[in-house]
Parts: structure tokens; sequence; C-alpha cells
DNA sequence: GGATATGGCACTAAAATGATGCTGTTTCCG
DNA sequence: CGGAAACAGCATCATTTTAGTGCCATATCC
């Protein structure tokens, strides 16, 4: 449906608060009784980021997670791969080939230019940086766009 | 996932189909028949996109579908649209509001950012018209953009 | 050594999607 | 006229994906 899983959410939440708060050690609990959702989803989804090497974590009695970079270093689609995988889009580009998948795709009509649209919304996501994430001027639609150091659409706009 | 619907793509297909023998009246059995693909679902596709107005239908014994407009009139997010809804990207988007769904909504952190990303990706598929998605040159981003006139799709949310 | 944290899976429940069934209506054509 | 072919509109079932928990191990502080 076109739509971030809240494995996503979650992570980004916990990110932002994280880069929030930069150089501490947050809990879980902190994060999630902050806002109010689930410790331990929350939980499955900053082990996740962890294991991607975008945080690091102290165990033990005090123990928490903080960010292992700078905000500006992180990509979205690096959090984005992280926790639910690169966008596919359509069935014949997911990884494990799935040759059974598509009896079309020798003369499929439509994969180069999904695919064309893929990498745009790629893009997009490789250029908006955590950074990006937190300092939001609450832009609202129609305002000239206010992501400056990133051009979304090279063609027209 | 972030990935199109089955029917999104079937719906894409036979709309590429059709573009290419425009002002016929082709059947779903032949496109079905063409691409190997399920004659049931992509007819619930075609049929989803005459509801929308994007094709026109004929029934009876020869009938079929064409396209009701011209490629260069439709937007990729008209049709996507129509088969699957607008891309919401979380869950407080959403049309229903699902008041119930999240307590962050307040001072979720993450909120507008993440708008910010889906109405890129939206403008993305405005600027994309069906003739684009048909003379498939391999085009880098930076072609200059086909659609400028009619948005079906005044957007409120 | 106990309390509190993360680490790593496996597992269940819920939701979305994929696919098909069924009945009706329209049109052609013999 | 009457049947075949095609779309129209739902309803229904099966499959896949996602959301959410359970369980136990390990690490750290006190
Ligand atoms: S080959 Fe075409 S129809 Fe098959 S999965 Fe890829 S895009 Fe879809
Ligand atoms: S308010 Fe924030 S956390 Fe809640 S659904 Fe929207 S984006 Fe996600």
């Amino acid at each position: 449906m076109l739509q971030f899983t809240k494995s996503t959410e979650y992570g980004l939440i916990g990110l932002v608060h994280l880069a929030d708060r930069r150089g501490e050690v947050v809990s879980v609990r902190e994060i999630a009784g902050t806002y109010k959702i689930s410790r331990r989803h929350l939980g499955e989804s900053l082990k996740a980021l962890c294991r991607a090497g975008l945080l690091k974590s102290q165990r033990g009695v005090h123990g928490g997670y903080r960010l292992a970079l700078e905000p500006e270093q992180v990509a979205l689609s690096t959090i984005v791969a992280a926790l639910e995988g690169e966008p596919a889009l359509t069935s014949c580009e997911t990884d494990h080939a799935e040759s059974a998948g598509c009896h079309v795709e020798p003369h499929c009509p439509i994969r180069s230019p999904i695919q064309r649209i893929r990498q745009g919304l790629w893009r997009q996501m490789e250029q908006t940086s955590l950074r990006a994430l937190i300092d939001e001027p609450l832009a609202l639609p129609g305002a000239p766009s206010p992501i400056e150091h990133l051009n979304l659409f090279p063609r027209g706009n």
C-alpha cells in the first residue's frame, strides 16, 4: 500500500529522539514512555538499527542507545533499508530473484519505467539526512520547497 | 513494504497495452493472454480504472476497453490513486482519521518530515504521464517533464 | 547476586493483499 | 429469438505481510 511499516516509524521516532539528546545514553523505556508506544516493538526497531551500525548500545543497568554517527551523516535511505529493506515497488525487483514470480518479465512494458520511479524515491531518501528530519520548520504544502540542500526533482517543478 | 500492489501493476500493464493500440477496443482476454497474467485479476483492475474515468468500456461480444484520455493527460498519480489509493506512508495520514490510531500525534517528531517525503513522491507521480511510461527511452533523471496540464487529483488531505 | 538493560530469535494474531466465485447486464451475431 | 462473449459489481476465501509478544541469554551497575 506504499506505506512505511510501524517498525520504520518507531525506529525513526527513536532516532529523532536520540538525536535530540546526542551523546547521552537513553533507554528504550524512556523513549517508549515519552511517546506512549510499545516498549517491546520500539526495542526491536532499535535493535535492528544497532545491528545496522546506526546506533551504539550499552547494556546493563544504566544502558540504552545512542547515535553512532552525526545526524548529518545518516541518510533516510539507510534507515529505511535497515528497518524494512529497500523498496522494490514491483515483485520482480525483490532481492531473491523469485524466478517463479512473473511470466511477464521478458516483455514487461512497465518494468523499466517503474524502476525509474523507484530510483527517484530512493534518491530522495538518500538525500534526506536525519538532520533534515529533525529541524523541521513545519513547512506547509504549496510553499516553496523547504528542502534546500536537496533537489528532489531536477525536472521541471 | 513500500511496494505497489499487484492490482496496480496489472492496471499499469493494461494501460500501457491499451495506449499502444489507441482507439481500438481491446478485451481483457487478449491483454491477459499477451502477458500471461490472471484474466480475472486484470479485469478487476481495469474495472476500477474504468470507474475512475480513465478507461471507457464497451460491453457485449466484441467488447473491451479503450483509453478515455490521451496518454499525455493521465498522470501516474491518478492511476495509482484509482488502484490503491493515495500513499499515506504513516498511519496517521490515512483518510479515516483513525483517531484511535496513534498516541504520539500531538508531539510526533517525524510526522511532518515524513509528509514531506510523501509529497515529493506524490509529486513525482503527478509529473509522470502515461506517455512517459510508454516511450521509455531509459531516460535518466533530468529529462524534460512530460505532463503540464490536468491535475485530476486535487488532493485535499 | 539481584535488578535492569539490551541481544536474538521464534512465535502468534491481525491485517492487507491476491485471487476467485457468482450473478447480472449489455451487445453481437447467427 | 436466443445463446455466446464480454464487462459490472460484489462477496468470499487463501495467502502473504505486518504487528505485537514470549522466552531466555548476556552484560552492567550497585
Ligand atoms: S516483470 Fe513487469 S509485471 Fe512482472 S513483476 Fe516486474 S514489473 Fe511486474
Ligand atoms: S503521529 Fe507520528 S507516530 Fe503517529 S502515525 Fe503519525 S507519523 Fe506515525
